[in-house]
DNA sequence: GAGCACTGC
């Protein structure tokens, strides 16, 4: 409002402040399709093949005899056999019957995650046996009882091993969609109404996989049915034993009972009879801790290896230890493990797969089977820049016009809509502006264009507006996203891709003990995948906002995740799993010694581990609670009777742990004005934690009816918050499992709301602090925050209620570096509890 | 005066 910006005639645009030449752009003739003259094909790119082209593969499957007629719903045999995979069948068989690793690698749209499960259920292997097996006997807190002569002391059991595989995924609108699709192949669908999943009170998100992530918001308030409770008192069990001979008859039987499932958080459907589960990461290294032979598996697929979570890390070194150790725990029945990756980056996990996995002998990877099978990808054009480009908001605005005045609207294959990479939502909206204004000076007789921004922060809403088709005629979609359409969702109709070549990236800098999230440099494998996303409907181009040499200097792989975070979790994790000595847990990466060292130290501040380095009780308990180790300690501290305040510390770690913060920002001045009035009634003098907790409080006291507009006026994501009560009822069952709550708290309905003492909020941060004593910072003379841990000056964060203000000291939860060393989720303390705190 | 993206019996 305030600038006015216009498009000068002539070959200069000033907007704002800022000058562009427009030279050699936007020439007036958009139909001379000439290449750019500085375009350069891009031999890094995987050569694309076009539809049919299934000849050119690496192993050429004729070899084998033909596949085996498909099972499950015809109507999908077609598609089905389509699939570039379908060729593969016998050839995956025939590998893991005699092997028990394989490593697949298989672009986007080969059906790998799909078909892979489905072509090995019925191999003789993935069949159910009961096995005799020793067990060491463990006292009731876990610890191994040991004989006379110092050895564990073991017991003989007949178990079942086998007959189940799993296939993780990272996300969980991924694990439940693919089960609904292979569900549906099968012909045993999954959202039967539920019916024989012995699960009480299925959660709204029903029918998952509906938009890029579940919740809608206006919904209408029932809180029963946004909790699952009694969750895995079904996990396929032990109900039926399948002998070797499993024939036909058997297999029907599978299939009327369902013969697919899903596990993850909040949310599970294993029926009876399941042999196909789908689950996310994290919830089979929770089942590693119940299990940790995983008897349960004949095999498990590791999808998406290349993401490189620290949950698949973590997971990839227990499989290992699995597959090369000597399977007594199994009864001699070994785990086979399938690991799936979009990229052919694939020796080191091949290495570290095989029993030996040490780089000098050359021996590695003969245990381990590899296949490469080509993906369904049109062709896509990559078009780098002739020089590097001073202005990243200059180069993608004339890139995006020159695409829009000199390329098509639509072909045969459809829609020709662009999608531009950028780093995050001031980028994203500095970006619109600029095309939108400048879109204004177009000759009418050049088509529209219509800008969508997409990034994690925006409503539901809004995200779904960029994926919907564009209903005006002679306009084109131009979408500006942050790296969340890479993988976490499909924009539809993209034909052309701009890619800026960074991304924000958080990074953990274990002698600071902070993480920074700064715009970096993106990867190869990264700009692949983003140029990738322009060729799922038909050919397409990529225009790439940097030099060719510029991306001949980008690192082959991004950094995995296990070496950028905190690897706190990472330790408790090992340590809680059997792992003393996690030094020598084998992992594709290995974080640096002084991370784990650092790791190690906090943890036994913490009290989760021993003075002789071994997980304490306190520890035990801590991994029990699906939060981290920190608000683990604080969720025991809580229920320590000096403190009493578990169902307080609930309230607040639900909402600061459901995901983006509840209180989403407010971006136009009038509407900030309007929700002030209604978040100051909810603000405390203490800090942000006990404005969480007064809110969360105010929120359940609020009827049914009335709790949308409650969000609605105070601009609360009711995503989030949905997700807050979620993990609010999880936490208080764990709490009563654990014996921490003497019972399930009265439903809100019945408490009515008063506001928390003085005395009570002193309480509770005094819990608090035992996690956090750590990430405390002292008023200095000069009224900056200095940290207690490091001296470090720190600057509250905008975001916080106590932004401005000046107080004797603070503590706070989350520490990052952006623009300035910030200080996140802060309360106000006094000095003197941070020592009370360390103390024993 | 500011916010990449995921995720957990």
């Amino acid at each position: 409002m305030s600038r006015k910006r216009k498009a000068e005639s002539g070959e200069v645009l000033k907007i704002g402040n800022k000058t562009i030449s427009l030279e050699g752009y936007l020439t007036k003739k958009p139909k001379t399709a000439s290449t750019p003259s500085t375009s350069t094909s891009d031999n890094n790119t995987p050569a694309p093949s076009t539809e049919n082209d299934t000849t050119t593969t690496a192993t050429d499957p004729k070899e084998f005899k033909p596949s085996r007629p498909l099972t499950g719903d015809p109507s999908l045999f077609a598609t089905r056999r389509a699939l570039p995979l379908y060729l593969y069948q016998d050839r995956i068989r025939s590998i893991l019957s005699k092997k028990d690793v394989l490593v697949l690698v298989g672009e986007t749209g080969s059906g790998k995650s799909t078909q892979v499960p489905q072509f090995l259920y019925q191999e003789r292997w993935c069949q159910r046996r009961r096995v005799k097996v020793k067990t060491k006997v463990l006292d009731k807190d876990g610890n191994e009882v040991l004989e006379e002569g110092g050895k564990a002391k073991t017991r003989e059991e007949t178990v079942n091993v086998g007959g189940v595989i799993a296939i993780t995924q990272p996300r969980r609108v991924a694990a439940t969609t693919l089960a609904g699709r292979v569900a549906k192949e099968c012909g045993t669908p999954l959202d039967t109404s539920g019916r024989g999943t012995g699960f009480k009170g299925r959660g709204p998100k029903g029918k998952d996989g509906k938009g890029p992530k579940g919740g809608k918001e206006g919904e209408e308030w029932d809180e029963e049915k946004d909790v699952v409770e009694e969750m895995g008192k079904n996990n396929g069990g032990d109900e039926e034993v399948i002998e070797e001979n499993g024939n036909e008859k058997k297999d029907r039987k599978d299939q009327e009972k369902g013969l697919v499932g899903y596990s993850v958080r909040f949310d599970h459907r294993v029926p009876p009879g399941t042999k196909i589960k789908y689950v996310t990461e994290g919830m089979l290294l929770q089942e590693l801790l119940r299990d940790p032979h995983l008897r349960q598996y004949s095999a498990i697929i590791v999808d998406e290896i290349h993401e490189r979570s620290v949950d698949v890390d973590l997971l990839s070194g227990f499989l290992k230890q699995i597959v090369t150790g000597d399977k007594a725990g199994r009864g001699g029945i070994p785990l086979k493990v399938v690991v799936m990756s979009a990229t052919a980056q694939v020796e080191r996990i091949k290495k570290f797969f095989s029993s030996d996995d040490s780089l000098k002998k050359g021996t590695s990877g003969e245990e381990v089977e590899y296949l490469e099978i080509e993906g369904r990808q049109f062709p896509v054009e990559v078009i780098h820049e002739p020089k590097p480009v001073p202005d990243i908001q200059e180069a993608l605005l004339k890139t995006v016009f020159k695409i829009h005045t000199q390329e098509p609207l639509s072909d045969k294959h459809g829609k020709k809509d662009i999608l531009c990479f950028l780093t995050g939502q001031e980028e994203i909206e500095a970006a619109q502006r600029l095309i939108e204004e400048f879109a204004e000076t177009l000759d009418p007789k050049v088509p529209k264009v219509k800008v969508f921004p997409l990034f994690g922060q925006l409503s539901m809403e809004a995200q779904h507006e960029a994926f919907q088709p564009i209903k005006h005629p002679f306009t084109r979609k131009i979408v500006l996203a942050t790296n969340i359409a890479e993988t976490s969702v499909t924009v539809p109709g993209v034909r052309y891709v701009v890619d800026c070549g960074k991304a924000k990236v958080k990074q953990y800098r274990p002698r600071l003990g902070m993480e920074s999230l700064l715009a970096k440099p993106i990867s190869k494998s990264s700009a692949i995948q983003r140029t990738g996303r322009a060729g799922r409907e038909g050919p397409g181009k990529c225009f790439r906002l940097y030099t060719a040499d510029t991306f001949a200097t980008l690192p082959k792989t991004d950094l995995p995740e296990i070496l950028r975070t905190d690897v706190l979790g990472a330790v408790l994790t090992m340590k809680a799993r059997g792992i003393d000595d996690v030094l020598s847990f084998p992992l594709m990466d290995r974080p640096e010694l002084e991370a784990v060292e650092n790791a190690l130290v906090h943890l036994h501040v913490l009290g989760a581990l021993g003075d002789d380095g071994r997980i304490t009780d306190t520890g035990r308990k801590m991994v029990l609670f699906p939060v981290t180790a920190p608000y683990a300690r604080v969720l025991l501290a809580a229920a320590d009777p000096r403190y009493d305040c578990l169902l307080e510390a609930i309230d607040i770690i639900s909402c600061i742990t459901a995901g983006d913060d509840i209180f989403m920002q407010v971006r136009s001045e009038e509407d900030k004005e309007a929700v002030d009035v209604y978040r100051k009634e909810l603000q405390r003098r203490e800090g942000d934690l006990i404005t969480y907790l007064n809110t969360m409080q105010r929120f359940v006291s609020t009827p049914s009816a009335d709790r949308g507009t409650f969000c609605k006026q105070r601009r609360i994501n009711v995503r989030n918050m949905r997700q807050a009560l979620n993990i609010r009822k999880q936490l208080r069952s764990l709490s009563v499992k654990n014996k921490m709550l003497a019972e399930f708290p009265a439903p809100d309905a019945e408490v009515t709301y008063q506001p928390v003492s003085p005395e009570t909020a002193e309480r509770i941060l005094k819990a608090f602090l035992k996690g956090f004593a750590m990430k405390t910072a002292v008023l200095a003379p000069d009224a900056s925050y200095v940290t207690a841990h490091g001296k470090h000056v720190v600057a509250i964060h905008p975001s916080s209620s106590l932004h401005g203000v000046k107080r004797e000291a603070i503590m706070f939860l989350e520490h990052v570096y952006t623009q300035k060393n910030y200080a996140k989720k802060v309360s106000a303390i006094q000095a003197g509890w941070i020592a009370e705190a360390l103390a024993v």
